[in-house]
This record gives structure tokens, C-alpha cells and sequence, in this order.
DNA sequence: CGGATTTGACCAGCGC
DNA sequence: GCGCTGGTCAAATCCG
């Protein structure tokens, strides 16, 4: 039995092992098969986990890039609510001084503290020059200026973007213009390209020898010397920036702190035309071309010329009031964005205004010698961002004068971050601050390419069109190419309707607050309500009075001959009527469109 | 040859 | 008063 069911369990066995499995050569082949089965299903699940664990890093990545930003963000935003308390216990201080001290005399042991005023807009765009930068460093930044300075006065948005904010505060060295140290040496040393056009301003000779006559007419008694310059910086790989107008070099010098000469030029399309403009290239980043432009045509000009100066012509035009007499300041801002110094081939264009593109910003600055207006077109892709600096040692003493407890150098910074997108290339969003170390820059990718691009670049003696060349390609994906920057400048100027608002209530705060200094503190409080004239630009509540008032007279003025005065006069109600004139350099107003003359530029 | 550019000199303002 | 710096002039030079 054993042996048959040993027998038969073989042969079971065997039968089973025949009948239930594969012969050795089926079942080689099923290995086979199974091998090339389980390799390829273990190399497909190892490159799905190759994946998911590529993932899985990215996403932590960027969970932690988040983090960053969102740490940024809040840190930003710390920063701006301690900035404005500190800016209303500052203010608050200043008024109890004021009434204490009647004579206006300044009080503090730094008076160029208390004259800082910073006007930010929403959102700060600007550029992050390398020379600001620099100043960044003196200051370590808008916030640390400020708290330094004391006296610092931030009208920010109060609903501004967190995210604007942390752009401005962390990457925008351009802020720092708003130093009254800081912005009077840049404006002077660093900055060569002032562009003042817009005010007749003499040459420096002509201007020594009409000091007791034409000037003194505006100046008053004010032994005010000063000449208003506005300055453009921008990206430009050509020797001179192409504003439409015909220049003739009569000098060249090397400035101190800049490498870099600096070249003078005179305005030749019209014998006897007193503009002037210096060029510069910025030591920092050479790609930044700097032009400062100073005296008012006698001529007609281009289309892009006339953008030119009447961008200079409504910085100098606040320069010259606010240097001339308080009571001008105010209508001179708002006159200036509405017109040029100079013929125009049309006097009916109501709708100029000046615009600042999303990000664009706007500052005040001092310059000891100089009062200036600083227009930054260096931000990436010129045309996405804008920022003016408009500063005046006169206003000081102007001021002061009046008892008024700012002084010189006095600065006022102001940046827009309004709707505004048109000019830029296309994403007008706020990067992540982190991306790129200079996200805030990076518009997208045209424009960070470009920002990118400026910034890899040294000083050196790298050649232009090596150094240009991120601008080109940006100019390639829709933003405005280097050759037309006076185009952008204008439609800068022109197209911004907050702007203008925006930038002529800074200024009426800005004078409205000395002013009511000296009244109670109550106004002052009202004028604290003036300084968020960030809300001019449709992102806010109503605006201040003054700055109701200020708009109102653009608005007059742009839509008709009636002066700024008059305009005022029916809009103000707190004593802006005490800004009743006209500027000076502000004839008619003219559209951008207005008939073009031969652009002789070369 | 005429106009534009270069460049050294001169002048004035400002700070020490 | 002196030196530094910015700004301008004007002769020399360059270029079309």
C-alpha cells in the first residue's frame, strides 16, 4: 500500500504536478513574463515615486518659499502699522511744539527730521537703483528711515496690499529718496539727470544775473538761488535719452562720486532756448542713464518732447511755487501735469494727466542746492513703473519762513499702485517678494528678465548693448522699448488721472500741514486726513479737503483756461484759497497728441 | 567748411 | 582764506 499509494502519490503527485503546473519551459516562460511584468511595474512605480517624491519636493519648497513670503508679509505689515503710529505720535508731537512755539522756529536738534515727509501711495514700485540702494544702507530701509528719522511722515494707503507694502518697504530702495539727506545728495551728486524743463530757468549765468530781477519776481524776497530741475532716470543704452529735442554738448566733468562723466547739454532746436540737461550714467548700474533737465523751452516741441517737459515743467513748476511762495505750490502741482512751460500746438486737452503705471511712485526730495523732481523710469520694464522725486531746499526756507515747522531739505515721497496697468508688459501683479531676491521688481517675465538683467551686470566696462540687452528683450514682449522711453515718460505723465490728483494733494498736504501747524491741533489732525491722500487715487475714502480742493483745480485747469486760482478758490475751503496763483511756467495746456514738430533729437 | 564734440581752464558757491 | 566741487566757456579737434 505504502509502495502503490507512495506509487500513486508519485503519480498523483506527478499527475498533479503535470496537470496544475506549467512545464518547466512554461514556467521559465512565466517567469519570464512575470520578471518583465514586475521590473517594468517596479519601474514605472519607481518612476512614479521618483515623481511623487520630486513632488512631494517642490511642494515643500514652495511651502516653504510661502512661509518666507508670508512671514514677509506679516513682518511688512508690523512695520507699517508701527510706522504709522509712529508717524501720528510724531505729528501729534509736532503740534504741540507748534503751539508751544508760535515763532515756527525749528525746534529739534535735527529739523531735517521733521521735515520728512513720505507719501506713499499704496503700493511702492520703484526701481531699485543701486545708488538708492546705497542709501538703503545708510538707512537700512523706509521703515528703519523713518523711525530713525522721526520725523518721518508715512501717508500709506491703510488698506494698502501687504504685499505692495512688503515690496516697498523691503525692495524698494527707492524710497529712500525720500531722505532729506539722502535725496539731497542723490539729487545732486548721484543723480545728474535732473530734468527741470518746465520752469523757465535761466542758464546758471543768465540765472546769477536775473537773480534780483525776473527770478526774484517769483522768489519774493527770498534770496532763493536755486534753479528747479526735474531728473529721468531711466534705462537708456544711448548716450543721451531721446526726449525730442535737438541737444548741443558745451562740457563734460567728472563728478564726484560718479566714474561716470557728466555731461552738459543745451537745448539748440531755438536759439536762446534756456533748457539745459546733464547726463549722466548712474555708477551703480550703468544701463541707468540719468538726465536732469532744467529751464522751460521757447520753443514749440514734439509730441514726445512736449511729454518731456511738461513732465519737467510740472516738477518745476511745484519746485518754483514752493520756492517762490507757499501760495503758489499748490496750484503750480496742479498746473504742472496739465501742461508744459513752453508753446503748445494745443490748449484744450482735459483729459492729461500725469500716470503712473501700476507701481509707479512718486517722491519729494530735498537737494541742498537743488529743488528736484526725480522721475524713475528704472524700474523694470520702464513702463510698468514710475517714481517722482520732487525736492527743494526752498521749500524750507519758504516755509520756515512762514513759521511753518518743516525745513529744509524736506522730502516727499509718494508711490502709486493704482489699477493703472496699460503701459506695463502684461502682469501687472505683484510678484512674490522672494522670487529672484527682487520679486517686487519682477513683473513678469519681461520685466523681471530685465531687473534681472540690470542687476547681473556690474559697473564695469561692460558693453552697452551687452548691458541692454534684457531691456531689448523686454521692449520685444510688449514693454516699451528703450528708444521710445519719451513715449513712455508721456504716457506716464498723461494717462495716470490719480496721479496728478494724488500728487498735488501730497502737496497740499505737505503745505497745508505746515500751515495748520501753526493753527491747532485739530487742523493738524485734518491735516494728518490730507496726508492719506492715497486715496485720491480712487482707493480710498473721500480725500482730504486740501487735497479735494487741489484736485479740483486740476480738474479745472485741465478742462479749461480758468485758473488754478479760481479752481481753488471754489473747491478749497480751509485756506488753500491762500494757493491762488497760477504757475509760472505753465502756459496752455496741451495734449500729448499735440502737433508734432520734427524731432530733431538725434 | 561748418557744425558738433572734446577738453582744459576759469569762475562761483560752499564748507572747513 | 583756502580748497573742493559744480558748472560754463572757448579753443582745439573731429566729423560729415
Amino acid at each position: 500500500m505504502i509502495k502503490g499509494e507512495k506509487r500513486l502519490g508519485s503519480h498523483e503527485e506527478q499527475f498533479k504536478n503535470e496537470a496544475c503546473s506549467p512545464s518547466p519551459r512554461e514556467i521559465s516562460q512565466m517567469d519570464e513574463a512575470s520578471k518583465q511584468i514586475s521590473k517594468s511595474l517596479k519601474d514605472h512605480n519607481k518612476v512614479e515615486e521618483d515623481k511623487l517624491a520630486s513632488t512631494k519636493a517642490e511642494m515643500g519648497e514652495v511651502r516653504e518659499e510661502n512661509k518666507r513670503l508670508k512671514t514677509m508679509l506679516s513682518r511688512i505689515a508690523e512695520d507699517y502699522r508701527s510706522l504709522q503710529l509712529h508717524f501720528n505720535g510724531i505729528l501729534q508731537q509736532g503740534q504741540t511744539k507748534k503751539l508751544a512755539d508760535p515763532s515756527g522756529a525749528m525746534p529739534t536738534d535735527h529739523p531735517e527730521e521733521s521735515e520728512f515727509i513720505s507719501l506713499s501711495l499704496g503700493t511702492s514700485t520703484s526701481i531699485g537703483n543701486k545708488e538708492e540702494k546705497s542709501r538703503v544702507g545708510e538707512c537700512k530701509g523706509r521703515e528703519d528711515l523713518m523711525n530713525i528719522k522721526g520725523g518721518g511722515l508715512s501717508l500709506g494707503l491703510s488698506d494698502c496690499k501687504v504685499g505692495a507694502t512688503n515690496s516697498n518697504a523691503k525692495i524698494q530702495p527707492d524710497v529712500l529718496t525720500l531722505s532729506p539727506e539722502g535725496s539731497s545728495e542723490d539729487a545732486n551728486k548721484e543723480d545728474a539727470m535732473e530734468t527741470t524743463t518746465d520752469q523757465q530757468w535761466p542758464p546758471s549765468k543768465t540765472l546769477k544775473n536775473l537773480k534780483s530781477t525776473e527770478v526774484e519776481d517769483d522768489i519774493g524776497p527770498l534770496p532763493q538761488t536755486k534753479k528747479a530741475r526735474v531728473s529721468v532716470r531711466a534705462r537708456c543704452d544711448a548716450p543721451t535719452m531721446n526726449d525730442g529735442c535737438q541737444w548741443r554738448k558745451y562740457g563734460q566733468k567728472i563728478a564726484k562720486g560718479n566714474p561716470c562723466p557728466r555731461a552738459y547739454y543745451r537745448c539748440t532746436v531755438a536759439a536762446g532756448c534756456p533748457v539745459r540737461k546733464q547726463v549722466q550714467r548712474c555708477a551703480d548700474d550703468m544701463s541707468i542713464l540719468i538726465t536732469t533737465y532744467e529751464g522751460t523751452h521757447n520753443h514749440h516741441l514734439s509730441a514726445s518732447a512736449a511729454a518731456m517737459a511738461s513732465t519737467t515743467s510740472a516738477a518745476a513748476s511745484m519746485l518754483t511755487s514752493g520756492s517762490s511762495t507757499s501760495l503758489r505750490f499748490p496750484a503750480a502741482a496742479g498746473l504742472s501735469f496739465g501742461s508744459g512751460g513752453f508753446p503748445s500746438s494745443s490748449t484744450h486737452d482735459a483729459s492729461r494727466h500725469f500716470f503712473l503705471p501700476t507701481g509707479g511712485a512718486a517722491s519729494i526730495t530735498s537737494t541742498p542746492s537743488y529743488p528736484t523732481i526725480t522721475l524713475d523710469l528704472t524700474s523694470p520694464a520702464a513702463t510698468s513703473q514710475a517714481a517722482f522725486s520732487l525736492g527743494s531746499s526752498r521749500f524750507s526756507s519758504t516755509f520756515g519762513g512762514q513759521g511753518a515747522r518743516y525745513h529744509p531739505p524736506t522730502s516727499f515721497s509718494f508711490s502709486n499702485s493704482g489699477p493703472m496697468s496699460a503701459l506695463s508688459s502684461g502682469s501687472s501683479t505683484w510678484p512674490p517678494p522672494a522670487a529672484g531676491g527682487a520679486g517686487y521688481l519682477s513683473y513678469g517675465s519681461p520685466a523681471a528678465s530685465l531687473f534681472n538683467g540690470r542687476h547681473h551686470h556690474g559697473a564695469g566696462d561692460v558693453p552697452a548693448a551687452v548691458l541692454y540687452q534684457p531691456q531689448r528683450a523686454s521692449s520685444a514682449s510688449g514693454s516699451a522699448p528703450a528708444g521710445a522711453l519719451t513715449d513712455t515718460i508721456a504716457k506716464v505723465i498723461t494717462s495716470d488721472p490719480g496721479f496728478q490728483t494724488a500728487l498735488a494733494a501730497a502737496i497740499t498736504s505737505y503745505v497745508g500741514t505746515q500751515q495748520g501747524g501753526n493753527k491747532s491741533s485739530a487742523a493738524g489732525e485734518e491735516q494728518l486726513q490730507g496726508l492719506k491722500w492715497g486715496q485720491h487715487l480712487g482707493l480710498g475714502p473721500s480725500p482730504s479737503s486740501a487735497g479735494a480742493a487741489c484736485s479740483s483745480a486740476l480738474l479745472a485747469r485741465s478742462s479749461s483756461t480758468t485758473t488754478t486760482a479760481d479752481a481753488v478758490a471754489q473747491a478749497g475751503s480751509n485756506g488753500q484759497r491762500s494757493f491762488l496763483q497760477t504757475s509760472l511756467g505753465l502756459s496752455g495746456s496741451h495734449s500729448a497728441s499735440a502737433s508734432p514738430v520734427e524731432n530733431r533729437e538725434h
